[in-house]
DNA sequence: CAGTATCCGTCCGGATACTG
DNA sequence: CAGTATCCGGACGGATACTG
């Protein structure tokens, strides 16, 4: 697949693509939900405590989308006091590579960015 | 590296790192706006007139934004009237790979994600 | 042509309190 | 334990009008 037709996956329909993965995994704690739940079956008490500073509320929101949208399986056991467990789904799990890789250039360029907004920044006062 | 090390990336540093990119690029035009100028150098009305949708103020705090990060170049030629090119930078044009992944993800899981969704909404009235 | 300025509605996310 | 309910501030993004 040629470079041209690379970045049509982008800009195809209008941004469809893009505009549809941003609106589900773009928010603040959709992707590092998923992150937490790679190779691990955890609970609701777990994944807050493994997930600095996210809120019972936000917590509860975004595995819902992701249930939803079928990345994440919630399983409800019949206990008192009541468990629940979150499991990604193999599609969950396939979005780990592309996350991946956005967080390593995340990660590599992050010096870079930083730089030029300095610069930017002492340029226009 | 390792599966583990991998989300590592995602979720290292309490998710500094996603958190980072997504506050740069997880808007609604960005990427957009970047796949757009990849390869080409554009000027303001050409660049609005091939993303549809993207108003004239969008468009500008896009640009901004991305030129200030370091991932785009303003050049003003000193003409009348005036005349402004954009283009991507070298760190600009590196973001585009894992964007692809992240589109073609996308594009590869939509049926799937709107199937869960159905469902999902079936189920939950 | 390439922007600024202004207004405005909506959604996101945090804080807090309450519950099956 | 695993949520729900409510309130709130602020940011995002659209529409419109104006300008060097």
């Amino acid at each position: 697949m040629s470079r041209y037709e690379k970045t049509c996956l982008i800009r195809g329909d209008g941004g469809r693509a893009i505009r549809g993965i941003l609106d589900r995994v773009g928010d603040k704690w959709s992707l590092l939900v998923v992150a937490t739940l790679d190779g691990a079956s955890l609970r609701f008490t777990e994944l807050q405590q493994r997930i600095p500073g996210i809120s019972q509320r936000m917590l509860t929101r975004t595995v819902r989308h992701l249930e939803r949208d079928g990345l994440v399986t919630r399983t409800v056991f019949a206990e008192v006091p009541p468990r629940v467990e979150y499991e990604l789904t193999a599609m969950g799990r396939t979005l780990i590579g592309p996350a991946v890789a956005l967080a390593e250039w995340a990660v590599d360029n992050n010096p870079g960015i930083e730089e030029s907004q300095a610069s930017y920044d002492a340029e226009h006062p």
